[in-house]
DNA sequence: CACAGTACCTTGCGATGCAAGGTAGGTCCA
DNA sequence: TGGACCTACCTTGCATCGCAAGGTACTGTG
């Protein structure tokens, strides 16, 4: 059985990567080490920039090239209209998700 | 991109499917019908029978045989004391888990 | 000009959800 | 008796995705 943490990552963790970039654009190290900062969600490069490239792809983010202060230049990432109606979409999808988790396994929060 | 539903059952299927025998043996095909009914978990034989058989391998689902009233015999599940840790382990993990996705995608209930 | 730091990305593997396909015993009814 | 149908079990093969490990390239410093 794979690491606990890891498997409930799996379809939560994009989206958590979309939220991040909603209000301000961000860019890939700066996300690698944001994310490393959640104990729940700490995912290594080897996760977040294939991540980023299949956000692109399918057309959920944007980037643009930026010079750094210091150092090479930066990809930073901005949600596209698709992006966000996926944001939007998952928000209202998790709630329900979480819910049937909660009354299923019972966490002892449930009336 | 898979299916939204899909990705989100990762990870929780298994321990839903602990909780599911945790106070009443069940069989595949009860359990099966029962995820049929939950529309953010519907999974299909070809995921519970793999799952089944993955959760008695690592010992945390027991099985014993009984004759049906009708039809073929059933394969009854029930929890193993190691399964019963597991969940307990999970219903922990998922509480933490919940809240960190709460906060960071934001659904509008957070404080 | 070597070295360390920052930033990007790719390769290969393992885990797992799932559609589709397969076996076998039981019941029903003509 | 025997064919159709149901129940119940399980396997195969594919696609997806997290991730460790490895790789390229630019920049500033001593």
């Amino acid at each position: 059985m794979a690491e606990l943490a890891t498997s409930l990552r799996r379809g939560t963790l994009e989206f958590c990567v979309l939220a991040m970039v909603e209000h301000e654009h961000r860019y890939g190290t700066e996300i690698v080490r944001r994310f490393g900062e959640e104990p729940n969600l700490a995912a290594s490069e080897g996760t977040i920039y294939p991540l980023l490239s299949r956000l692109r792809r399918v057309g959920w983010l944007d980037s643009k090239w930026a010079e750094s202060p210091a150092g090479p230049p930066r990809r930073y990432y901005a949600l596209t209209t698709d992006g966000r109606t996926a944001l939007e979409h998952f928000r209202t999808e998790w709630v329900s998700f979480r819910q049937t988790v909660d009354r299923l396994v019972g966490t002892g929060e449930a009336a």
